[in-house]
DNA sequence: TTGGAAAGTCAACAAGGCTGACATAAAATT
DNA sequence: AATTTTATGTCAGCCTTGTTGACTTTCCAA
């Protein structure tokens, strides 16, 4: 490979011409962002001997309150048996409550308690705290990028589900 | 907060305001996007009855090749009993090959062997293909944001790794 | 009224983290 | 030369968080 020189330039049909060098740098960059990412949560997390799944399920109820355990578990990508272990803990430590439904008695409509809200807090601060140094760091039109690559990289239905999500909490 | 209509501008001091609506939103982007990022990956290992701990390793030992176990244990941030575990069966399946250091004995420098070779380049092309898509959807203003905003998110120490690494192989 | 969806539970298992203890060889230091 | 430190590997055991499969209870809807 002999393109060193080519810096991500736009082609003739609107294409863009990245090297392989280039892609790898951005792969490489995801895997240890992500490690900065959850660094922060990670470490509140263990004061309480919780895990990273506990931390997804206290964001998406704080998110999207009274939503339900099949909405959660779309969200979430895991199986039933795994999201129950985790949520089964959440309520019995009080963080998370979980309702009947009214009209559907099937289903259990689940929301934080203010435990659970002090908690989610706790850890969004933090990771707030982190993504806005970086932003900052980065600048303005950094960030709009950002967003832009890091949608266009979901696959489509994760896609989906989030912009559900975005809409449904407007 | 009722700053719903200031959408990331710079203040005075050239600081960012965001709301922390916009940083939730680019924190569940990082939550959504680096599943997409690892799906690929995760459905060919699987085919290996190989785990992302093999991915990271395979990845690592072909970027740079001959290092040795302990800069991949701290490029990798695990204990060598989990990194060993791995590199083990790595190099019992006739992936990685493990040399005794000419200099310094007690050092294994690591290598693909050509089987190895062969599923990282299955691994890191199809990773590749979804970065390309996403930064071809994107623009390539973003891919420059993307990119600043990550390294913008790492540890510190992280980032000194990451950059050691870029020099060391260039 | 009956089929099927929603939710929960139990059991068993695997990957991949972790700690602690210990062994070996070789380098470095005293 | 003796001692300490470093690099690596290994055994044992534990935890979290994912998986599958089987089964039950509740209850909506055709």
């Amino acid at each position: 490979m002999v393109d060193g020189a080519m810096k991500g330039s736009l082609g003739g049909e609107g294409l863009l011409f990245l090297t392989d060098e280039q892609l790898r740098k951005g792969i490489e960059a995801m895997f240890f962002a992500y490690r900065g990412f959850t660094a922060d949560p990670d470490r509140i997390l263990s004061n309480y001997s919780y895990g990273r799944a506990h931390h997804r399920a206290v964001h998406f109820v704080n998110r999207a309150p009274g939503t339900t355990v099949n909405n959660l578990l779309a969200i979430l990508g895991v199986t039933k048996q795994s999201l129950n272990r985790v949520l089964r803990t959440l309520i019995e430590d009080g963080l998370v409550e979980s309702r009947v439904g009214t009209q559907d008695k099937r289903e259990r409509h689940l929301f934080l308690t203010e435990k659970g809200e002090a908690l989610e807090r706790e850890l969004s601060d933090a990771q707030r705290e982190r993504m806005r140094a970086a932003y900052r760091a980065a600048g303005p039109e950094a960030v709009q990028g950002f967003r832009q690559v890091l949608e266009a990289m979901m696959d489509p239905e994760l896609n989906r589900k989030f912009n559900t999500l975005k809409e449904s909490s407007s």
